[in-house]
RNA sequence: GGGUCUCUAGCUCAGUGGUAGAGCAGCUGACUGCAGAUCAGCAGGUCUCGAGUUCGAUCCUCGAGGGGCCCUCCA
C-alpha cells in the first residue's frame, strides 16, 4: 500500500544530480573517469571505460522486455543493475548519458498470448508497457531518455535488411522469411565464444529446408493469416527479434554506442546477432576479427539519420559496441528463475510483501555479473539491514536537529568538505586508505565547537572517506556489494556517537555526524535508494537563497520526515508478511503498558515473548514502549 | 558433447603474490526490572582438491571435482 510515496519518482530526477560534489568540475571527477573499469563480454575480461567520444557523453543501449506479461524479479535485477550504472555515471562521472531501453512490441509470444485472451497485440503490449513502467517507477528506476518500441521502427528495420541482403549477407526465400547468412560473416561467434561447429545445429533448432545453414536465423518473417505484417519488400510480415535492436541503435545512437547491456542469455543468440547484423548493415563484417579499443578514435557526430546504409566510413573499423555487459540471473533454489520453468515471482507480487528499498537493497547486494539467489530470507535481511540503515540515519538527523544553530552549522561545514574533497582529492588508493584511517581514529586533537572555514578544514574526513570508498567500489565493475559493505563502519560509528558515553563526548561529533549524513545521501541517491523528501528539499536547499543555516534546516526535517516515513512503511509491510495489523501490536503494547505499571512483569514478559515469536520486537525506551520487525533468541 | 563463469567463516558476500575481512546468525560484556535497540569484544576459515611457476599462492598456470548459465524463447 504505501511502499511507494516515498520513493522519489523517476520524473523527478530524469536528470541525475551531481553527486561527487556540487561542483562537478572537481579533479577527483575527472580522476574517477580515469579508472572506471567494466568486464567487458566480448574480450572476457575487466577493461578501463573509454568512451568513443571525449567529450564527456556517452552511449548506452540496454535490451528492454518482450511485453506480454508481468515482469519478474530476474527483470527487476537487470534495469537496477544498470540503473545504478547510469546513476554512477551521470552523477558520479559526471558523464552525459544517453540511456535508450526499448521495449519489443511484436513478436511470437505476443502474438499468441493476444489470440489467446481475444484481444489485440496492440492492446496486449500497451498494457504491459505500461505495468511494466509502474514497476520501475516503485523500484525508483530512473526512466531511459528514449523507450523506443520496436513497431514504431519497422520501416528502418527494413532498411537494414535490405542494406544486409545488398551487402551479400542475407538472402529471401520462398515463402516471404529472410534469413541471415551466417557463412558469409567470418567473425561470427566471436561475442559468445563459440565456434559454429559447437553449436549442436539440428538438434534442438527446427530444420529449415529453406535455410542455407541450420544457424541462419530470421530477419524478416512471413506473416500467417491474422497475424499483425508490415508491408515488406519481401511481402507481408513482421521483423525477427534481433534485427529491432540493431536498427534502433542505428538509428537513434549512431553507428557506435559505448555500452550495450542486458541478461547473460542475451549474449546468444541475441546480442551475436545482433553484431553480426550490425556489420553487415554497414558492410564492415571484414573487420570482423579486429576488436581494438584504442584505434576507433573520433567518430564525429553521435547521431544520424540513419536508414541509408552510408555509416560503413564512420564505423571504421570499430566494433559497434564498445562495451558489453551481461547481468548474471536470479536464481531460485539454485535454478534459474523463468517464466518457461515456472518458478518466477513478479516484481509486484515481491512488493506486496516487501519494500521496494529493501528489493532493491538485496539486489545491489550481489555483484550484478554474479548470480543471485532469490529468497525470503535473503529479502527479510535486506529489510533487516535497511532497518538499521534507516534508524541509524534518522537518529542523526534527529541529533543534529536537537543540535539547533550548532548542527546547522555543522551541516553547512559539512557541504563544504564534501565539496573541497570532491575538488581537491587526486585520490589515489593510497590517499583513500589514509583518509580511512584518519576517519577511523576516534580522537582529533584540539578545537571544540567548531567555528568557521577553519573548522570545516580541520574536521575528519569521515563523509569524504566514505563517499571516496563507494566510488572505488563503483569504478570498479559496478561493485556494489563492497559499496554497500563501506557503509558498515560508518554506520556503527554514527550509533556510537550518539548511544555511547565516549561518543557523545567526542568533541568533532556533529562535524562527523553532518559529514556522514551528507556522504549516506549521495550514496543512496547512487544506488537509487534516495528518498523523495529528501532528495527534493536537498535540491531545493541548494537552489534557494534563504541561507546556508535555513537550508540546513529545511533539509533535516526533511530528511527525518522521509526516513520516517520510510520506517513507518518498513513496518507496516512486516505487519503484512507477519498477518498481522498495527491495532493488534498497539493493543499488545498497551496491555503490557498496564502490567509493567502494575509491577506484573510475569505478564508483561508474557506479552513479549509471544509477540517476539510472531516477529515483533519491542523496545521499551524512556519515551515509551515501541516496535521494529524482528525476533529474539534469548527471549 | 562444445562454450563460459564460479567454488573464501554456519549463511549471504567482499578482498589480496607475503597465510584473510564485512553483514547476518552464535557467545560475552556495557545498558536494562528482565529483554530488546545500540555499542564493545570473543569465537568461527587447511580461502574445493592436486600439481606447477615463485623466495613465497587463497590470489598466477594446468588438471580434477562440485555448482550456475548458454548452445531453443528468455533479462
Amino acid at each position: 500500500m504505501a511502499h511507494r510515496p516515498v520513493l522519489a519518482q523517476a520524473k523527478a530526477a530524469a536528470t541525475v544530480a551531481p553527486v561527487a560534489g556540487a561542483a562537478s568540475s572537481g579533479v577527483s571527477q575527472a580522476e574517477l573517469r580515469e579508472r572506471v573499469t567494466f568486464f567487458n563480454t566480448m574480450s572476457k575480461s575487466k577493461e578501463l571505460f573509454r568512451p568513443r567520444l571525449s567529450d564527456g557523453s556517452v552511449s548506452m543501449y540496454v535490451c528492454g522486455v518482450t511485453v506480454y506479461d508481468y515482469s519478474h524479479i530476474g527483470h527487476a535485477r537487470v534495469y537496477v543493475a544498470f540503473d545504478v550504472l547510469y546513476r554512477f555515471l551521470s552523477a558520479a562521472c559526471g558523464y552525459k548519458v544517453t540511456y535508450v531501453r526499448n521495449f519489443t512490441d511484436i513478436d511470437d509470444k505476443i502474438i499468441a498470448r493476444a489470440q489467446q485472451s481475444g484481444v489485440e497485440t496492440s492492446e496486449l503490449t500497451e498494457r504491459f508497457i505500461d505495468e511494466f513502467n509502474k514497476d520501475m517507477a516503485a523500484l525508483n528506476v530512473l526512466p531511459p531518455a528514449l523507450e523506443p518500441r520496436a513497431t514504431a521502427f519497422v520501416p528502418q528495420m527494413i532498411s537494414t535488411i535490405t542494406d544486409i541482403i545488398a551487402n551479400g549477407h542475407a538472402y529471401a526465400v520462398d515463402g516471404g522469411d529472410v534469413f541471415f547468412d551466417v557463412a558469409s560473416l567470418p567473425g561470427y561467434g566471436r561475442l559468445s565464444g563459440r565456434q559454429q561447429e559447437d553449436n549442436r545445429a539440428g538438434e534442438r533448432v527446427a530444420v529449415d529446408s529453406r535455410k542455407r545453414s541450420p544457424a541462419d536465423f530470421a530477419l524478416w518473417k512471413a506473416a500467417k493469416p491474422g497475424e499483425p505484417a508490415w508491408p515488406s519488400p519481401w511481402g507481408p510480415g513482421r521483423p525477427g527479434w534481433h534485427i529491432e535492436c540493431s536498427s534502433m541503435i542505428r538509428e537513434l545512437m549512431g553507428p557506435v554506442i559505448d555500452i550495450h547491456g542486458g541478461g547473460r542469455d542475451l549474449v546468444f543468440p541475441h546480442h551475436e546477432n545482433e553484431l553480426a547484423q550490425s556489420q553487415a548493415a554497414c558492410g564492415c563484417g571484414q573487420h570482423g576479427h579486429e576488436h581494438g579499443h584504442e584505434h576507433g578514435g573520433q567518430q564525429g557526430g553521435a547521431s544520424t539519420s540513419g536508414g541509408d546504409g552510408s555509416q560503413s566510413q564512420l564505423h571504421n573499423g570499430t566494433d559497434f559496441v564498445r562495451y558489453w555487459l551481461h547481468n548474471g540471473f536470479v536464481n531460485v533454489d539454485s535454478e534459474k528463475m523463468s517464466k518457461s520453468l515456472g518458478n518466477f515471482f513478479t516484481i509486484r507480487d515481491v512488493l506486496a510483501r516487501y519494500h521496494p528499498l529493501a528489493l532493491r537493497w538485496f539486489l545491489v547486494s550481489s555483484q550484478y555479473r554474479a548470480p543471485l539467489n532469490y529468497s525470503d530470507k535473503g529479502l527479510e535481511d535486506a529489510s533487516g539491514r535497511l532497518y538499521y540503515v534507516a534508524q541509524a540515519r534518522l537518529d542523526v538527523v534527529e541529533a543534529l536537529r536537537a543540535a539547533g544553530e550548532e548542527g546547522q552549522r555543522a551541516m553547512a561545514e559539512a557541504e563544504v568538505v564534501m565539496a573541497q574533497a570532491a575538488a581537491n582529492a587526486n585520490s589515489t588508493p593510497t590517499s583513500e586508505a589514509a583518509a580511512q584511517q584518519e576517519a577511523a581514529a576516534a580522537a582529533p586533537s584540539g578545537k571544540g565547537k567548531g567555528k568557521g572555514g577553519a573548522a570545516a578544514a580541520a574536521a575528519p574526513a569521515a563523509g569524504p572517506a566514505l563517499l571516496s570508498e563507494v566510488l572505488s567500489a563503483l569504478a570498479d565493475d559496478l561493485n556494489t556489494p563492497a559499496a554497500v559493505g563501506a557503509l558498515s563502519a560508518p554506520l556503527r560509528t554514527i550509533n556510537d556517537l550518539l548511544t555511547t558515553k565516549a561518543g557523545r563526548k567526542r568533541p568533532d561529533r556533529l562535524a562527523v555526524l553532518a559529514q556522514l549524513h551528507c556522504a549516506m545521501c549521495r550514496v543512496m541517491q547512487l544506488l537509487g535508494m534516495e528518498l523523495e523528501l529528501e532528495a527534493g528539499a536537498r535540491a531545493e536547499a541548494a537552489g534557494a537563497s534563504v541561507g546556508v543555516a535555513a537550508g540546513a534546516a529545511s533539509g533535516l526535517a526533511a530528511s527525518a520526515a522521509a526516513l520516517e516515513q520510510l520506517l513507518q512503511e518498513l513496518r507496516a509491510l512486516a505487519l503484512v508478511r507477519l498477518d498481522m495489523t498495527e491495532e493488534a501490536v498497539q493493543a499488545a503494547i498497551q496491555e503490557r503498558t498496564e502490567a509493567r505499571a502494575a509491577k506484573d512483569f510475569a505478564r508483561s514478559d508474557a506479552i513479549r515473548v509471544d509477540l517476539a515469536a510472531k516477529g515483533v520486537l519491542l523496545l521499551d525506551t524512556p519515551e515509551g514502549t515501541s516496535w521494529r520487525p524482528g525476533s529474539a533468541a534469548s527471549l
